[in-house]
RNA sequence: GGCGGCGUACCCAAGCGGCAAGGGGGAGGUCUGCAAAACCUUUAUGCGCCGGUUCAAAUCCGGCCGCCGCCUCCA
């Protein structure tokens, strides 16, 4: 399978990977808030973690991956308000559809999904180790971690305390020692959901349960911490610095962060009001026009997102189902009747090279783009032979392997896993051309009686009518195909 | 102000020291009743600009221009 190497935020450099425990891969990624829709930012998120840990999986690693649920928030408690029910009937119901958004996606379920509020005992006894050790203080309005008392503040983000007073936003918050400092546990207001604690009622900060969730799910020191590039400061700062100070370990050894979606190059975000929500995407797009197009830029770069971008995705999906459809049909017709040719043997040896290219193009970093355009080689050379008509003894089989291996690597990426037909249909779905695929159907044998006769004229407006509908139909020996024009 | 990143063809996008991947689009061709699909040819002597290092630079170094992110909640 060849070195693995992943870009490290902490290094700033691409470094061979090594897991912490023989073939054991431990990693943690920041999930959401369930306080809204997720929108195509967060699927971003979703996306790039789910392959690499697909990727992970298919390197034969023994990955335990979990991804937490943030269930109490500020902006829960808000938005409960707004909405006249409770915070926990608001996460539950984001949660649901938090659910259906990523099923649609094909991104696979964690192997754990711990919520922040099933983990509260965890934080309480992790602030008072916290507290005991020094390195957080009370006020009247909670309990706060001191991050001038931990040496390393600032090692993930590169940036020094000093260097950061001077260009802080926010107004002094006169009841810290340092406007850095971030709450641990924040004691409740009249009417909002608390915990008992030695701090009297509140709920968590923001950033312990990360810290007491990885370490309650996968120790001390785990392999990969990932989430998106926002997280790195102060986010992954803050989890470092208390999981540090709490277990005197090292927290992660790998941080991987993914960039951002932006909107007229800028990013794309809910308090901009520059977001698509992955729902309203995906009622005009196949979710792997989505998925493929999300992953078609490597995970760390910015992607402009439009419609008119994944419009041009939907052309390269076709191309690989179009490619599968005409294998099927070749395999089904195969009759053998010729020696081995040396185009087999070119073939043989193309095909034989695909999945040590995708590989080395996913140890690179998993570098995603290039592993599609190694199917899409794959895609061109298969189609090649097959237009030089092979039927050899070895032929078939020589099909059916590369067939096999490229959809084992595409699994990696979960895109093209549909058949042909499924295809076909959601693309019906998705572009809504205003006619059925029974009336299709109905028109094209309709066509087939008119060719039958050499009706050239009548056959040709039935295809040209279909066409302004954005159908096209592809005449082969043993019948006519329909397509969505894409 | 501090820190980080980006600028590759008409569009999207890999490459990060050794002849500029891949997808879309355009042009021409093969195939076809005509098409479509597929395939072939073609489409950047060029990688924001200017210098430098090197036998060799899109890739390394320096300067400049433009854009973005983080420093506040954020995937």
């Amino acid at each position: 399978m060849g070195l693995l190497r992943i870009y490290n935020t902490m290094s700033g450099k691409k470094e061979e990977f090594i897991p912490l425990e023989n073939n054991r891969v431990r990693m943690y990624v920041c999930g959401v808030t369930v306080y809204d829709l997720c929108h195509v930012g967060h699927a971003r998120s979703a996306v790039v973690f789910d392959s690499i840990s697909r990727y992970l999986r298919f390197r034969n690693y023994d990955v335990t991956f979990v991804k937490n649920f943030t269930d109490i928030d500020d902006k829960i408690i808000n938005r409960a308000a707004e909405e006249g029910r409770s915070w926990d009937e608001v996460a539950k119901h984001y949660t649901d559809e938090y659910y259906e958004d990523m099923t649609r996606l094909g991104v696979a379920t964690p192997d754990k999904e711990p919520r922040a509020t099933a983990h509260i005992a965890g934080m309480i006894d992790m602030i008072g180790k916290l507290m005991d050790a020094g390195y957080a203080y009370e006020t009247e309005d909670g309990v706060y971690y001191e991050v001038g008392k931990f040496d390393g503040y600032g090692m993930l983000s590169k940036r020094d305390l000093d260097s950061m007073e001077a260009g802080a936003r926010v107004e002094i918050d006169l009841k810290k020692r340092s406007h850095f400092d971030f709450a641990l546990w924040k004691r409740s207001k009249e009417g909002e959901p608390w915990w008992d604690s030695p701090w009297g009622n509140g709920r968590p900060g923001w950033h312990i349960e990360c810290s007491v969730m990885s370490l309650a799910h996968l120790g001390e020191t785990f392999d990969i911490h990932g989430g998106g590039a926002d997280l790195i400061f102060p986010h992954h700062e803050n989890e470092i610095a208390q999981s540090c100070a709490a277990t005197g370990k090292t927290f992660a050894k790998y941080w991987i962060h993914n960039g951002f979606i932006t909107i007229d190059k800028e990013k794309m975000s809910k308090s901009l009001g520059n977001f698509f929500t992955i729902r309203d995407i995906l009622k005009e797009f196949d979710p792997e026009v989505l998925r493929l197009f999300l992953l078609s830029t490597h995970y760390r770069s910015p992607i402009e997102f439009s419609r008119e971008s994944l419009r041009q995705t939907e052309p390269s999906l076709d191309r690989v189902y179009a490619t599968v459809l005409r294998t099927d049909d070749f395999l089904k017709a195969f009759k053998e009747n010729l020696a081995p040719s040396k185009d087999d043997a070119d073939f043989g040896i193309i095909a034989a090279s695909f999945k040590d290219k995708f590989i080395e193009a996913m140890n690179d970093d998993f570098n995603t783009a290039a592993a599609v355009a190694t199917i899409f080689d794959t895609i061109r050379e298969l189609n090649r032979y097959l237009d030089k008509k092979p039927s050899s003894q070895e032929s078939k089989a020589l099909v059916e392997k590369t067939i096999a291996d490229i959809k084992e690597c595409a699994g990696v990426l979960n895109i093209f896993t549909k058949t042909p037909q499924d295809w076909y249909l959601s693309l019906l779905e998705a572009h809504k051309p205003g006619i059925t695929a029974s009336d299709i159907e109905a028109l094209i044998e309709k066509r087939r009686q008119a060719r039958q006769l050499k009706d050239w004229k009548l056959a040709d407006e039935i295809r040209k009518s279909l066409d302004s509908k954005g159908i096209a139909l592809e005449d082969k020996e043993d019948g006519t195909r329909w397509k969505v024009k894409v």
